[in-house]
DNA sequence: TGCGCAACGTTATAATGTTGCGTTCGTTGA
DNA sequence: TCAACGAACGCAACATTATAACGTTGCGCA
């Protein structure tokens, strides 16, 4: 059975993280794979939703965890490691190298290497996308005579409730 | 033994990788160390030595069997981490997350966090600091109300010669 | 002499990631 | 109809990376 040909919307507005619900985002991505001649399978749809439904950077073996209560069988790791790699490889997941952990793109459809953004405290994590960064790389690269094929920007900080918590229990 | 007061001579050259022997490098950790109430014990000096004798980032259990060349008694793993985590808290050293290996610091006297670009063919990184990065990141943190504390930015791409040797073979 | 501390040793194990091969299942084409 | 094929997944074993927990050494110092 076919996805709705859901249509792409990018989301313009740079604070839409967290404001589409799992479902629709793997709807989303299941319109992505169709247009691109790649199928979401159950198990990629799943993982896919599972790891929207975590909220932080997810590592590999939580998720065969997590596999154990969705599933009939068990899930053995490489199955998990084959179905993070096609996600990668559709621009729907990326990978946080700074935690061994992976995270669902907000923006599938633009299939960019994205600035990370990992709260040391509750984990959670922030994707943006800032042109001038891409810019400022590929200048740099051009500088020494490197052809950029990937880019890892991530960033470890306190993020805001997480200081405000941390200033209310002093 | 005290090591001779070695000043720090940071490099102005943008271009000044590779053009000081790996003692000079070691030495200059040293006398920085010294300075900082830190001790640059044996081991710790012939792993940092090691790296920059590599020429590529390292991983920890690379480490662990070239000292079984270098030492009397083979060390285990804990050593060579805990020794590498030393390392990098007096930015000596940084990790390539992306990659799991270790790399020395050209410029230690900076206790900046660098931009690394890795070849994808030959294994070797660079090292370049951007103010500008640096500067568009903490812009990025503080709209979302984020305090970075440590930031990871790596490219992989392929270098000049890798390029030139790719064409050549072709 | 004995205390305290930093560095290092040692054993075991946890956490993360991969290889290789077999099975299932749907499609394709004679 | 059915052999051939390929994509996806199952699975056992293994490789790699990292840490926990605890013991030992050596040095400065009261």
């Amino acid at each position: 059975m076919a996805l709705s040909p859901i249509q792409p919307r990018p989301c313009t507005d740079p604070d839409c993280r967290g404001q589409h619900a799992p479902d629709e985002r793997v709807a989303l991505a299941g319109s992505l794979c169709n247009a691109r001649g790649a199928q979401l399978t159950k198990l990629r749809r799943q993982i896919l939703e599972l790891l929207w439904e975590s909220g932080r950077p997810t590592g590999a073996y939580e998720l065969v965890e997590a596999l154990k209560l969705k599933t009939s069988r068990p899930v053995a790791p490489p199955t998990v490691y084959r179905t993070l790699e096609f996600l990668m490889s559709q621009s729907l997941v990326s990978k946080i190298e700074s935690r061994n952990a992976y995270v669902p793109c907000v923006h599938p459809e633009r299939q960019n290497d994205c600035l990370f953004f990992i709260c040391s405290d509750c984990g959670t994590s922030v994707e943006l996308e800032d042109p001038r960064i891409e810019r400022l790389i590929s200048e740099n690269a051009a500088i020494i005579g490197y052809r950029p094929t990937r880019r890892v920007v991530e960033v470890e900080g306190v993020c805001r409730s997480c200081r405000a918590a941390g200033a209310a229990g002093k």
